[in-house]
DNA sequence: CCCGATTCCTGTAGGC
DNA sequence: TGCCTACAGGAATCGG
C-alpha cells in the first residue's frame, strides 16, 4: 500500500524514463477511479514535453509547459515504464505513451487512485492546497508538532495519520515511527511534551529515509517502476507482528483498532 | 472547529 | 473444491 516511500521510489523509478520526453498517446481505459478521470484529458496530454516529474505528499505531479497531470496511487496502485506492445493486464486503467514506444502503465485493482489536470500550478488544486508539510523538510519537526496539537484530544497515532498536520505518514509508518519514539498509540496528541514530540518526528524521519532507501514496503501491492518489490518489510518491528515478541523487550506485540485501522505497539516498550 | 463514522473498491484469507 | 464473509486501507465527506 503507497505511502510517502513507495510513492517517491515509483517516482524515482519511472522520472529518468520519462524527463524530456513528449506524449505521443494518452489510453484510458476506465475512467472509473476515485475520482472520474477527465473527458479530455487525452487531448491535454498528447504532444506535450514531460519536464519534470515531482511529488508532493502521496501525489506525483507529471509537469508539462500546458499544465500538470496529478496521479495519485491510492491503496493498490502502480506505475509502470513498460516495453512497446506489452501485453495489457486487468486493472490497467491508463497508458501514456512516449516517442520512444514505452508506456507508462497506471494498474490499480482497488481503484482508490486517481488520475486528474489542472492547467494552474497543481499546488492550488483543491486535493493539495490544504496539505500539511513535507515530514523530510526541516519545517516538519519536534516543536511543529507539539504546538499544532496542543488542545487537540486525538489519539497521537490519529493526529500524525492526518494529512492537514503532516503528509504521507500512513497506517504502516504511523505505527513504526511511535514505537521507535517509545509512544503509546492512544496517548492524546495534545497532552505529549515537546521532548517526545522531538522524539516522535526524528522517528517519522528516520522511518520514512530508510524505507525509501529500501525501496519501500510491499506487503502485497506495491512494485516499483521495475517491477520490483520493496525491502522494508523485514525491518517493521510492530506492523503486521501481533503476538510476536517485542524487538526489545520480547513481549507480546498488540494489535488495537484506533479510528477504524488497525495498530500496531509494545505495550512494554510504548507508554 | 473538532472528531468519529462512513464511503469508495477488489483481492485475499479464513471458516465451513 | 467452492462459496461466503470479513478484512485491508487513503482520504474525502458527512453528521453530531
Amino acid at each position: 500500500m503507497p505511502e510517502l516511500p513507495e510513492v517517491e521510489t515509483t517516482r524515482c523509478g519511472i522520472e529518468p524514463w520519462l524527463v524530456g520526453a513528449t506524449i505521443t498517446q494518452v489510453r484510458i481505459h476506465n475512467h472509473r477511479l476515485r475520482w472520474p478521470v477527465p473527458t479530455g484529458i487525452e487531448t491535454c496530454l498528447t504532444g506535450q514535453i514531460i519536464h519534470s516529474v515531482e511529488r508532493r505528499a502521496k501525489y506525483l505531479l507529471l509537469k508539462t509547459d500546458s499544465g500538470t497531470a496529478i496521479i495519485h496511487l491510492g491503496m493498490s496502485g502502480t506505475l509502470q515504464i513498460v516495453a512497446p506492445a506489452t501485453t495489457l493486464r486487468k486493472h490497467d486503467h491508463v497508458e501514456i505513451e512516449i516517442e520512444s514506444g514505452s508506456i507508462l502503465r497506471f494498474n490499480d485493482p482497488r481503484r482508490f487512485g486517481c488520475l486528474l489536470w489542472t492547467s494552474n500550478n497543481p499546488l492550488d488544486h483543491p486535493l493539495l492546497a490544504h496539505l500539511g508539510p513535507e515530514p523530510l523538510h526541516d519545517e516538519f519537526n519536534g516543536a511543529y508538532l507539539y504546538t499544532t496539537s496542543r488542545s487537540r484530544r486525538i489519539t497521537i497515532k490519529q493526529f500524525v495519520m492526518n494529512a492537514a498536520i503532516v503528509v504521507g505518514v500512513g497506517n504502516i509508518y504511523a505505527s513504526e515511527s511511535l514505537f521507535r519514539a517509545g509512544i503509546h498509540p492512544k496517548r492524546t496528541a495534545g497532552r505529549i511534551s515537546l521532548e517526545r514530540m522531538t522524539r516522535l518526528a526524528d522517528a517519522i524521519k528516520l522511518v520514512l529515509q530508510e524505507s525509501i532507501q529500501q525501496g519501500g514496503t510491499t506487503l502485497r501491492d506495491f512494485y516499483n517502476g521495475d517491477g520490483k518489490p520493496g525491502y522494508f518489510k523485514n525491518k517493521l518491528n510492530v506492523y503486521g507482528r501481533e503476538g510476536e515478541a517485542c524487538v526489545t523487550c520480547q513481549k507480546p506485540i498488540r494489535k488495537i483498532f484506533l479510528g477504524q485501522r488497525s495498530t500496531f505497539y509494545c505495550p512494554d516498550c510504548q507508554k
